[in-house]
DNA sequence: ATGCATGAGGG
DNA sequence: CCTCATGCATA
């Protein structure tokens, strides 16, 4: 359950071959091993913290990899020298497992100060479960009821926007950037072909002529990483605020909630309900989650992939992220869901040529090396990481990226994913 | 569904 | 150079 392997996870196949770079054909041993890893917990984002600690389960099967069932792999504890924040009891206590994952600061951090680690971030979630946690857990077993999820967030349900003052939001991003209008109706939004169903069948034929993802990103500029603070104070770059906030925070009184606020600052709970809620009407529509990427393409002029959609629905998307994912696809849910009459020819416009590197896959045991490089410092320097790449006989930015992707280190996602009843 | 890659943006 | 969002390629 519930560690939020999102790239932490070894895949296995690790190729005898591939030691230097790995383009090789990745099919190589299957079975083999497989190790997986998991990190877990701490990493305080912007900075080089060291106290992070990491966790790491090896599910021995194979497939384990995202998979819920193996709780219990290994204990969460993180034998590395601090544990730089208590963990979170919302996310950990589920005891179930007794295994936490570590992931729980996104939202944190987010939430609360959102870039860089502070304690209190730390601090904050683990208070968040008592009032989210009724929400939290359960919410979380009411709200999964319908598919035994094991339903725990990474993200601990927290409401994002209480904490962070008027001025930040990093939700609002989400919000603020929605379209006005959206798509189906305006017709001069983007690229839209003129008449579009909601998967963008319509426009088939074309794809949504050369239109890429832009917006959202700036969408997340809005973060300020650097600073932030809950303090209530207008920051240089600070996007309108939200709407209101939905919950209140953890424990206050104030705090109420709505189980489904899916309009503008979700938490967490929110974002994992419209998650699921989302992928089982996209499935009863009969819709891809490629259709649903390219969909949005047409619809509002960003397109996503399947990818995208995937982690969506899995949860595995940051929480900062999936706010602002989130209207869009409510806005596709609602055409999809009225228009749903109409013959949705599903048609596939996939469009992407750029050739890019052949993946890299690294062999366990070099995994291994990283691992252990990493709890020793998570965030190397350059030099260092073109001295470990050197030993390692990988490319300098395979190396890098590892370490920035690594769990923990860079992104993170909201979740593991568990199971997927569908 | 997920591993590794790419690139925008900020510093 | 780093972080983050996103996606190709692949298991």
């Amino acid at each position: 359950m519930g560690w939020c392997g999102c790239q932490a996870l070894l895949s296995g196949c690790l190729e005898p071959v591939l030691a230097g770079g790995a383009q090789g054909t990745p099919q190589s041993n299957p079975g083999g091993c497989e190790a997986l890893v998991n990190r877990l917990l701490s990493h305080c984002p912007s900075q080089r913290s060291r106290g992070v600690v990491l966790n790491y389960r090896i599910p021995s099967s194979p497939q384990a990899r995202g998979r819920s069932g193996s709780a219990l792999a290994r204990e969460p504890s993180a034998t590395s020298a601090s544990i730089v924040h208590a963990e979170p009891p919302g996310g950990m206590q589920q005891g179930a497992g007794g295994y936490r994952e570590a992931q729980s600061l996104v939202q944190g951090d987010y939430g609360a100060l959102q870039s860089n680690g502070h304690p209190l971030s730390h601090a904050h979630h683990s208070s968040s479960s008592s009032t989210s946690s009724s929400s939290s857990n359960s919410s979380s077993s009411s709200s999964n009821s319908s598919s035994s999820s094991s339903g725990r967030r990474i993200w601990c349900t927290t409401p994002p926007t209480i904490t962070r003052g008027p001025g930040h939001g990093g939700s609002a991003a989400a919000a603020a950037h929605l379209p006005p209008s959206m798509g189906a109706s305006n017709g001069g939004l983007l690229y839209s072909q003129p008449s579009f169903t909601v998967n963008g069948l319509a426009g088939r034929g074309g794809q949504p002529a050369g239109l890429h993802h832009h917006g959202l990103r700036d969408a997340h500029d809005e973060s300020h990483h650097a600073d932030h603070h809950p303090h209530p104070h207008s920051h240089p770059h600070q996007q309108p605020p939200p709407p209101p906030p939905p919950q209140g925070p953890p424990g206050h009184p104030g705090a109420h909630h709505d189980p489904h606020s899916d309009e503008d600052t979700p938490t967490s709970d929110d974002l994992e309900q419209f998650a699921k809620q989302f992928k089982q009407r996209r499935i009863k529509l009969g819709f891809t989650q490629a259709d649903v990427g390219l969909a949005l393409g047409t619809l509002y002029g960003n397109v996503f992939s399947q990818t995208t959609i995937c982690r969506f629905e899995a949860l595995q998307l940051s929480f900062k992220n999936m706010c602002k994912l989130k209207p869009l696809l409510n806005k596709w849910l609602e055409e999809a869901d009225s228009s749903s009459g109409s013959p949705t020819s599903i048609d596939k416009i996939a469009a992407q040529g750029r050739k890019r590197k052949k993946r890299t896959s690294i062999e366990v045991s070099v995994k291994g090396a990283l691992e252990s490089h990493f709890l020793k410092c998570p965030k190397p320097s350059a030099q260092e990481i073109t001295s470990l790449a050197d030993s390692l006989q990988l490319e300098k930015e395979v190396v890098r990226v590892w370490f920035c992707q690594y769990p923990g280190n860079g992104v993170e996602c909201l979740r593991e994913s568990e199971d997927k009843s569908e």
